[in-house]
DNA sequence: TATGAATGAGACTTCATTCAT
DNA sequence: TATGAATGAAGTCTCATTCAT
């Protein structure tokens, strides 16, 4: 009979609002973005079109919420103390986290890697993506160089290559991908 | 003026599908498969709508017939004397023509890699690539064993990976990618 | 505290209402009627969606109360006394109240205007407001011939278009319209 | 068999974007703006919701071109002869043919004059209208200054309050307003 | 009385595809 | 072979209205 306060809708409005963008994320994960439509999202999610633009101001606005959040763990992953420098320790806290993550967020990383094949939803986040990225070449770099390697930039292209080749193979590869003697693999050749 | 022969005129109409494929992919790789319209393509092939479905059912079949001609190109690359055995010279004329390959079609390998993030997509022609894909995963193991690699099998899996993720590297990386010297250092990595 | 009385809350119910009218009025009027929503007049009047549903049935009603609480202001104007004649006097009078009406509720004469532009809105008060026109045409018409003027129907017919034309011109130019001046010019034109 | 010649497709063209117009401007001008659906539009000009898409990017686009080619019409009207003045036989020519104007464009006119009254449609062509306007009060004032008027500015308001007025009452009563009558009227009093 | 999440019909718009010429 | 007008299904989004609390 009382309404609803305050703080019972502000819950609400988060649980429906995670549920929203994990049922997305889950469809444009497997069938792409243009191919889900916002009606495939709210019969999943077991709501009303209607509903969604409750939460979500447009279909760009709602992925772009994905993005980001999912961006935000990719960062939490990069230099865990944020000092801009990479120790040995941290490479492989990296690199074993690198994995945890692809594994947990499967869905997230198809999305990401056809984030950056469509230009135009590749705009929508590049900014913050790009700078992320060039951050982390950056230390890397410096980290090759202190260890003495040869050539410390290709060195970090080609360590930025390895993970994507692997990331896009893993949630590519329906299942089969050996994810953990690869791992091993990794861990073998830069932190031995 | 003596009429068109038959030939003539099938010169003329496999110049024009060629056309057809060549823009469709320029835009589809730029743009994305669903982000681009046929009304598009016709326009910048400079035909009309009706015609370009005079030489393609639908869509789907044009953008099918771009990745079959792609992964043709792909399958004359792995093992050109298709004996099923890969030798060292080969595996270096591979890799030099895979870079090769990738910088002349960066538009189809795009489209290539967008390929396998897109389910829908993908099940038009994923039986024929899983199967190259196989056959060369299996070449290469051989190979590796052959040249006494601990474990051919994961040397293997890196060995792709890594080119897929160079690969995805240079086509997502607008134009700064130094993909000279990616392709020295993995001749060095892998034929020394 | 003693408990509110019914009055008290009669009291209350009828300031709400007004409240939504009075910014539902303004929304329409700036806004047009389509153009605004039950949640923009829901959010300037700082009340949720569901109360307002709760003073009003339906958006129609709300607009339809709005017109016709104007309508019984036009009524006052004409005609105080109601004995269906028009003085000398009571047309300077009526002059002087249209100009005050038209200056103190300019967004109620947009939306005035605008009910006689739409059919379908004009339907849910026609009867009510041509049969109020047609009473001040006849009066007028008396009026006039009462005066002597050579057609007594077409000077009311002008009369009340001039009126009109005026009230459209200053609800319709923003701001740099001379009311006052044009007043002055109806009341020498009619009143001399 | 031989496709269609240009020509031919230009007839096509034009006939059915005229087709359109008319349609829609018969709907917006008795129905409103926002009441009419593309819907309604294209069931009554008997062609598919997607055709009319054909011809127009949206509706928006729509109602401009058709307001457009009506304050063409009304720049027409204004001053034939294009010099900027107005004599005593442009005036009566220009009383004459608005009204002719107002009984040929009825639907027209509702439209334009609802155009006044909504800001948001009205922003779709403002300043050509505007500028329109204020050109032709700027030759009535002067008219009126040199036919010795006491107040030629108010002369001028007045005299378009009138003609909005008149305009405003005839396709605002359905059927009975006494068209001709007011005009001889309009004549007497500014061309006797 | 009061809230705002939730619904569903319907609006605008796009686009692959067809077809008369 | 070649054109582009025409269709219709499906997509994104809006909004008046309802209802549990």
């Amino acid at each position: 009979m009382a309404p609803r306060t305050k703080k019972q809708f502000e819950n609400i409005r988060e649980e429906k609002k995670k549920l929203i963008m994990t049922v997305a994320l889950e469809l444009f994960g497997s069938d792409g973005y243009h191919t889900t439509s916002i009606s495939d999202i709210a019969r999943k999610a077991d709501i009303s079109k209607g509903l969604l633009y409750n939460y979500f101001d447009s279909k760009e606005e709602l992925i772009r919420e994905i993005i980001n959040s999912g961006i935000d763990k990719l960062a939490k992953l990069i230099d865990p103390n944020r000092d801009g420098v990479l120790t040995k320790g941290e490479l492989r806290y990296f690199i074993e986290n690198f994995f945890i993550l692809l594994i947990e967020e499967q869905k997230f990383w198809k999305l990401y890697f056809s984030l950056f094949l469509q230009a135009p939803v590749l705009a929508l986040v590049e900014d913050r993506l790009r700078r992320l990225i060039a951050s982390y070449f950056l230390m890397l770099t410096n980290y090759f160089e202190s260890q003495g390697y040869e050539d410390p930039q290709i060195e970090s292209l080609m360590f930025g290559a390895i993970l994507d080749g692997i990331g896009f193979n893993f949630v590519t590869s329906l299942s089969d991908f050996p994810v953990d003697r690869v791992k091993e693999k990794m861990i073998k050749m830069y932190c031995k």
